[in-house]
DNA sequence: CCCTGATTCGC
DNA sequence: GCGAATCAGG
């Protein structure tokens, strides 16, 4: 695959929306993320974020104080964006403002959890709100990256593994490593 | 462990 | 110019 316009417009595109270069890489097709970082670079288009680049001054500072006058250097300024191609019927409609991804609803002052052997109704909210978008995978679906947690009575046609990403390192995804990591306390001293 | 982007360097 | 290998965080 070679960098076509379109390819290059595309990755263009996507990372400036903010796409990770796997994720770019995965969308193009025939080439992996370090040939998208590579083009990116290439591009001169890498440090998406204006805003938090604190003190890495990577400053070129080539141009020879002492010689007089060599060839004119007009071209300073920041080529992100040479200029708008008119093919654009309309004016893009992307906010400045990144938009993040603020699942985290309020601010939830997330308790130190003490002596919480219950499962908090919040992580449990979490789950049944996960569970609606698993994927709802098979055994023989489940891969090393695939939250194993099973959904359903094993008995029943209705029943499967929740599939999402797991979170790094677990086996569940985020939502389900909250109900499986339980604070492990109670129970055992059941009443008898 | 998996993921990010950054750099290097032979092709 | 290209991108795998490698580096350096998270």
């Amino acid at each position: 695959m070679s960098w076509t316009d379109e390819r290059v417009e595309l990755l263009k595109k996507m990372w400036g929306e903010g796409q990770s270069a796997s994720q770019i890489a995965k969308e193009l097709g025939g080439v992996t993320r370090n040939a998208v970082i590579g083009k990116v670079h290439r591009l001169g288009l890498s440090n998406r974020t204006s805003g938090s680049a604190p003190a890495k001054a990577e400053v070129k500072e080539k141009p020879a104080p002492a010689a007089p006058k060599a060839e004119a250097k007009p071209k300073p300024a920041p080529k992100t964006e040479p200029a708008r191609p008119a093919a654009a019927p309309a004016a893009e409609a992307k906010p400045a403002a990144p938009a993040r991804r603020q699942i985290i609803p309020a601010g939830q002052p997330l308790p130190p959890q003490p002596s919480a052997n219950e499962i908090s109704p919040e992580a449990l909210a979490k789950v049944n709100e996960v569970e609606k978008k698993a994927k709802k995978l098979t055994l023989m679906e489940l891969t090393e990256r695939t939250c194993k947690w099973p959904v359903g009575d094993p008995a029943t046609e209705d029943f499967w593994f929740c599939g999402l990403p797991v979170e790094q390192g677990k086996p569940y995804c985020e939502a389900h490593v909250g109900v499986a990591f339980q604070p492990m306390s109670a129970r055992r001293d059941r009443r008898r």
